[in-house]
DNA sequence: TGAAATGTTGGGGCG
DNA sequence: ACGCCCCAACATTTC
């Protein structure tokens, strides 16, 4: 029996521009297509990332199986579980594309390792990155800190390599090997089943995110500039559950939009996809930032613990309207729209002076595009605990900006249907609407819709004087 | 990838 | 007719 070549999919549930797949089918070996799915280490997935997981799987599974090499499902430690198909196949070699974060760096490492001195070839691949997270460096030879710069430098750099076809054709190792059925991973919520959301918002896959994709063409990137912020609006490209599970690449996403017209919806769309390439950089270089802030003057800062406040924070019930539709959208979809993002996470670190971990944890659960490099690093830059980071005292006001980005309420009535029948001048703020106004509108404040859980002005000053504090202390 | 407070300016009402 | 005041509207600074 010929010896096969594992390839092992990890954050790249794709067949198409799969660097590591690529060259297993150029080797000419036959091919044993494998999934590990490892609880073990730290941040493992969170419940919509789970759900997501296992739609994306059956896809791949799909793909696979068309092509006759059917995919291999294991559960375990990654290494040891690894260790043990290699055996069982008697592979010559295992192939896979990079992950950057610090724990699969490492378990990376010594696997790579242990392949090699038990005389199994093992090659790695980079399917995630535009760059190299060492090869963007400042002047001085340091990671970049700073996104401006960053942006500036990846543009100036060789353009990323265009995408690669997905094979033809892989050849298919005769030999039985076991594999776990999918569905015995109880990925899915079964009781309750709250994925009912989650499955009317995406279709998780490779197909669904070429689809998606091909939505997103010049017309939409035109409106890509003036309806990004709107949260009403479908104006942004909703690509990044797919790029966090590497269903699409970022070099496909990147040469298919050198083909759009140029001009400043692609200039912007570019900026975000290269947001991603900078935390994906910031993770590598500081492998700290999921768990510790970056800036040292954090480290001792009193955050409040309020376990009612970061309840009525999840579950969009703090009495601000674009707070809540917020929150609400992403227990619902697995998704938020990024500018509420910002007011939300804003609004639970400086209104609720809760810590931005709470937050990162409730995201990592929530999110169908969690991604520990994007969500540490966001977080971080709305704390102001970043290095290229929101000032301190910037705090975003929730009226102004629901005002300002959510003008006709669409957003808000989508999501806080119980303030639908409000005039758009209170629904940002109804706790000033004049009591004939709430009672035409069948608003009840403290009944059908919270009081607002903290006073803006008051808590803008208390998180000033706190964030003051730590930087004179 | 803010917001609020403070400062400045200029048009118009008004004595 | 003139100056005074008020207050938008805009600019600057402060948090």
């Amino acid at each position: 029996m010929e010896r096969p070549l594992i390839a092992w999919f990890r954050r790249d549930l794709r067949l198409a521009d799969n660097p590591a797949l690529h060259a297993a089918a150029a080797s000419g070996r036959p091919i044993v297509p494998l999934y590990i799915l490892d609880d073990t280490g730290p941040w493992s997935y969170g419940g919509a990332s789970r759900w997501w997981l296992h739609e994306s799987l059956k896809a791949l599974q799909a793909d696979l199986t068309a092509l006759g090499t059917p995919l291999i499902l294991r559960r375990g430690r990654a290494d040891k579980v690894l260790a043990e198909v290699v055996a069982e196949t008697k592979a010559a070699g295992v192939v896979w594309n990079r992950v950057y974060e610090p724990a699969a760096v490492a378990r990376d490492k010594s696997i790579k390792s242990d392949l090699k001195k038990a005389d199994v070839s093992a090659e790695s691949f980079n399917g995630a990155l535009l760059f190299e997270p060492w090869d963007l460096k400042t002047q001085s030879g340091t990671p970049f800190k700073v996104f401006t710069p960053f942006c500036r430098t990846a543009l100036k750099m060789p353009s990323p390599r265009e995408p690669l076809p997905a094979p033809k054709s892989l050849r298919r190792f005769e030999s039985k090997i076991a594999s776990d059925a999918l569905a015995s991973w109880n990925l899915q919520p079964s009781k309750p089943d709250w994925a009912k959301g989650l499955r009317e918002h995406w279709t998780p896959g490779e197909t669904a995110a070429a689809a998606r994709l091909d939505e997103f063409r010049d017309d939409a990137v035109a409106a890509y500039i003036k309806d990004r912020d709107l949260p009403g609006e479908t104006g942004t490209s909703r690509l990044s559950p797919y790029l966090a599970f590497g269903e699409i690449s970022p070099h496909q996403v990147w040469h298919r939009a050198a083909r759009w017209e140029p001009g400043g919806g692609v200039t912007g769309f570019l900026r975000q996809i290269l947001w991603r390439e900078f935390s994906a950089h910031l993770l590598y270089h500081f492998p700290q930032i999921p768990d510790q802030p970056l800036r040292d003057d954090f480290a001792e800062f009193p955050w409040r613990h309020d376990g009612e406040g970061l309840r009525l924070w999840q579950r969009g019930l703090t009495g601000y309207p674009i707070v809540d539709a917020g929150m609400r959208e992403l227990w619902h979809t697995g998704w938020m729209h990024n500018r509420v993002r910002m007011v939300a996470a804003s609004f639970l670190v400086k209104h609720l002076l809760l810590s931005w971990r709470e937050g990162e944890d409730w995201f990592w659960d929530t999110l169908v595009d969690a991604d520990l490099a994007n969500n540490a690093a966001n977080w971080q830059w709305v704390a102001g605990c970043g290095t290229d980071a929101a000032p301190y005292f910037r705090v975003f006001n929730p009226v102004l900006q629901g005002e300002k980005f959510d003008s006709d309420g669409a957003y808000v009535r989508r999501w806080v249907p119980e303030l639908g029948a409000l005039p758009d001048l209170w629904l940002h703020k109804p706790w000033e609407a004049p009591e004939a106004e709430l009672q035409a509108a069948g608003v009840v404040l403290g009944k059908t819709y919270p009081l607002p859980v903290v006073d803006h002005k008051a808590a803008r000053t208390r998180a000033l004087v706190a964030f003051a504090q730590m930087r004179s202390g």
